[in-house]
DNA sequence: TGTTTGACACCTAGGTGCTAACAT
DNA sequence: ATGTTAGCACCTAGGTGTCAAACA
């Protein structure tokens, strides 16, 4: 599943910086994922606009995302960035890995808590986040973003592609190439064995000199 | 850096299976590996066996592997097998990393920590284990290895290439190929282009079909 | 028709023993 | 002479967009 952020973010992910924190008390920080309306969309080429299509699907179990460096002290915490990156997202609604849950074609509104370790006596992956004192809810705007499984949009393509390392292998450079002209590549030099050398040979040298 | 385990164990990693712990009561699980003896050793190929050769070297910074699933309940520990083949050891006494330090050619017995949160202020992989009433030490004699930097076995290698993984490499379906060997193999009936068919590819073809 | 899926080649990231060169 | 190191090919594990086929 692919994610086109509407407003931008998303991708790079998710990373906030905190502060106001007390230094020696202990939070959880977690995000979840919240509709940010009742509608579905579609993409019109035309207008390079998403469009209302109808009305939302039946909502999805409601996950959480814990971050993996919880539980640490607000000390700890504001000492770094804290990034979402290995956040995931899935559209099936059987989902057993804790992943959340999002259906394709709606519009999501991150939100990052954070929790104070005194507060909740039960924060799981498959339980809403508790709300109260304890606990402040932010949410960024220009985060909003529109669930695809496919992209429709060639410039947020080329900016996945020029952002993401592991789409390393769909930049420029390294485009059409099969597999077996890229393996040749590295090995420019190398002739299969128990061959003559035979007249395309010279040609190519030569070539390959004057070059 | 490679380990040559004595008594079996080490490798694979090892595993221990925790009972009686308070399933409410938060824990620490930990690892560090202690000296056996004040000796350094070289192995005796004829007799196939370590024997002491001098005095051991000064001694290293102490280094403590805290389990990844740390802090977690009593009953959280109880219901998992917990693996230490995360631990990682090194011979580079400057290591900033938090990895364990150890001299080669030296004997060594690795100790299994549980440590009860309320009792431990604060447990690091730079500071020795804390000892007393909220911390359970276990040695398992059998687990005691000698370490190394080339294997002096070929037991061990064969004992480590079969079972470990990632030394899937070297077993013996896949030895004495050259990476490019291998690729052409996957590419078998495969021939490079602007080329004429030679005799020696219908002698190539011929024994293969009769095989 | 639009959307969704699964196989695929291509990457990142990092764990193996092998080997030749280096150190002691 | 023996012990150690660094580069290497070979793996595991898993994150990318592409494309063709299936889907609804």
């Amino acid at each position: 599943m692919m994610i086109t952020p509407v407003f931008l973010r998303m991708f790079p992910a998710m990373r906030v910086k905190i502060t106001g924190l007390d230094p020696h008390q202990q939070y959880y920080i977690a995000m979840d994922i919240v509709p940010v309306d009742n509608k579905r969309y579609r993409y019109v080429y035309h207008s390079s606009k998403w469009m209302v299509a109808g009305n939302a699907d039946s909502p999805v179990p409601p996950r959480v995302y814990i971050h993996p460096d919880s539980l640490a002290s607000g000390d700890t915490w504001m000492r770094q960035v804290v990034s979402f990156d290995k956040l995931k997202l899935t559209n099936n609604e059987l989902d057993d890995q804790g992943h959340i849950i999002l259906h394709s074609m709606h519009k999501y509104q991150p939100r990052v808590h954070v929790i104070r370790k005194d507060f909740s006596s039960d924060l799981s992956p498959t339980k809403p986040v508790p709300s109260g004192d304890g606990v402040k809810t932010f949410n960024f705007p220009e985060t909003v973003f529109t669930t695809v499984t496919a992209y429709q949009n060639q410039q947020i393509t080329r900016l996945k592609i020029d952002r993401n390392p592991f789409a390393k292998g769909f930049r420029d450079s390294g485009r059409n190439r099969t597999g077996l002209e890229a393996i040749m590549e590295t090995y420019a030099f190398w002739r299969p064995p128990v061959r003559t050398l035979t007249f395309e040979d010279f040609t190519t040298m030569q070539k390959q000199q004057g070059e």
